[in-house]
DNA sequence: CATGAATGAGCCTTCATTCAT
DNA sequence: TATGAATGAAGGCTCATTCAT
């Protein structure tokens, strides 16, 4: 509850704006599913996937055992609902702030770095749910296709490409491939973060440097004194 | 067997040359521990490590299943050790190939960058291994502190290091941060690619471009025709 | 609903014309019970009691699942009521039928052989019900001791009972043994009948066969010429 | 142990004949199958297949939960493999007898029920699953095919045959009726004996009389001096 | 009376690990 | 050393039953 106060749990945000008219046992319903992935979220954090009991998300959320099945097919389906939910909610609201942003790609690359290293900060077990959990479950890398995921990448890998239109960018360099490099910067350094849970005061200044480095990484140069 | 011609199994090139004059069972049991760990090896890569059964790896490795415990204390164990001992060899193989690079800091970045992509390549079950499972099990990302991943990445943050006492690189930038931001991206690229199972033709202009690109963002430039 | 057309519910035929006078509400409860009972009769057929859910009995009644506990104990009260509640039905149907037949015992045998299997046709899944779930649960063939049934023996009993005090039968048999294999037969044809879901043209000739040879097996027979 | 002292375990004495020649693993191995089939059989008979654990069999045959699934699939595999292990075993031991009998069909259809009666006294476990469980579970009545139960019908319907081509049984009977309905009767009586654990020493009395009585429906007669 | 969401006891099955051979 | 049959603890999931509405 008081976790996120900075960070709404999605459900309860996102949803509520659509079914506020619902009846009350909609509103109970969603509430009692939101409060399983939150559960779900929170242990999957402290002891990964696997190792977790789905006994354990039940009392974390404060349900029996055979709720959790009432909300989702199985155990997987709740990983995966619980990671496509929050991305949701993480790809709008970065839609929202990059909207926001006054000022050309190379401000809204790095308020979309900001960004990511804020959500880490406001959110540790999403941060490590996220940065952990993703990669880990087959279903997540085989079978499972990563829609969320993909939107995600989308949004970087289109500033990189409208970076390039306008000039700014040095075409060189494929999109796509910088787009991901990009994440991966970010992720892994999130990672570290994450796990040493280090004073969450200087990544900001982190967020800056990495920022500052892939940007002028990018940008189109003179041509450093030809003759 | 065939698997590792090029890329060959660590312990088999690296350990065998401490165990060359040990007796006959001592190799026997040295070739037994390394097709015990390339079992691991390819079955981990394949399924992860939680959907990997012990009885799997032992036929993989063509052992009975009690012979696995004879050699790692238990699941577990087999994990790390299959990860320390990869570590090694490639720790291993990185240093020789630096050393052998001529010219400066930046050639042997490239050199670095260029060495874990043909690594990937080369041995596609170890990419997926490290770049899936290296964040996978609490073990590895909680409890174990992962000595040999450390050492890994403190190659990386001493050329950066070194980059910056020369002059060469900007300053502004903290080198570990650097160092860990190139390896999220080399890993995250490799981890598309290793999950893909895209063509191995593009991955070396891939490399090229990402070390291009980060090498750019570091170096220092002459202040941008200031006046 | 339009199920049992010629097999009218037993419910609410039988107990209609005591409950006639009853309130509504009386009669609305009695026909939920019905139509529960009828849902759990089909499901029973279907899928066995140990495979039918509580639930999906519900569903097929068209109640909630805790409108069940209204009317019954638990699922297996209801298992014994709707046995009761039929068998109930039956008999007294067999005893109608019985009565209105013209003819002396021989007549009256052959009788309720057609109808136990007149009763199967009109009815496929009451039919299943009996020959199948009536042996199955523990409650049914050890603690319960399934009075209805013995009621249902004791017809048949009573007939070669009078077949032999008339001098019609031979008397060296028991008659509740005869009694008993009569069943028996009867109810293993009807099995196979039942479960191969066979045309139910020639059900008429098989009940026939069956009476003929089981009353010639035992009527008194003239010395067969033995000088 | 004692259970089995006239009525011999199947595999042991079946199967012993084969694999006498064994390696002790391999007798072991199949004494341990044959020791849970046994500990089923009496779980199974005691309870019925829904009401029994797995667990409760593992302790009637004094292995662990673990080791059924070494030698069965599951329960459902467990309880099919027991019915034809032990039909076999009967319909062996039936042909045995039946061809040992001298005289005509009317003496072996006599054999048969009397061996029919003797194997349920000899081993009363037996006879209540194989009453009681054989129409129990769906997978027995509805998917399962249960050809070992065809056979054993194929022999009593062949003596039918036989009796009729020979001229002494009336031929206006379909064979495979009468065989069925004998069954059933048989299989009612014996339920019947089964579940009231009635004194052993009138069975050979009533398996006369039910034998007797089939006969004499069958048998032809000359034509009761019509005149 | 009726509902159906919630409960939680219980069971089948898996699988890491052991140990007699 | 090597084996692999045996173990049994543990967990995901089901479903009969309850009860607040």
């Amino acid at each position: 509850m008081g976790i996120h106060s900075a960070f709404q749990p999605p459900s309860t945000s996102l949803r509520a704006l659509v079914s506020m008219a619902d009846s009350e046992k909609q509103r109970g319903s969603t509430e009692k599913r939101e409060r399983i992935l939150e559960g779900a979220l929170r242990a999957f954090a402290k002891k990964g996937f696997y190792n977790t009991r789905v006994s354990e998300i039940a009392s974390e959320a404060g349900v029996a055992d055979g709720t959790i099945y009432l909300y989702f097919k199985n155990k997987d389906d709740l990983l995966i609902s619980l990671f496509e939910d929050r991305m949701e909610w993480i790809i709008a609201r970065l839609q929202t702030e990059l909207d926001a942003v006054e000022g050309g790609v190379i401000e809204r690359i790095k308020a979309f770095v900001h960004l990511h290293f804020r959500l880490a900060v406001e959110d540790r077990d999403l941060a490590e749910f996220i940065t952990v959990e993703l990669r880990q479950s087959s279903k997540f890398v085989k079978e499972y296709k990563n829609p969320k995921f993909a939107d995600y990448l989308k949004i970087l890998h289109s500033l990189i490409d409208q970076g390039q239109n306008e000039g700014i960018f040095r075409t060189d360099l494929d999109s796509r491939l910088v787009g991901r490099a990009l994440f991966g910067a970010l992720d892994e350094v999130l990672l570290q973060f994450t796990l040493s849970r280090s004073a969450p005061t200087d990544v900001r200044d982190e967020a800056e440097q990495i920022s500052t480095m892939i940007i002028d990484g990018l940008i189109v140069r003179e041509p450093p004194t030809l003759d």
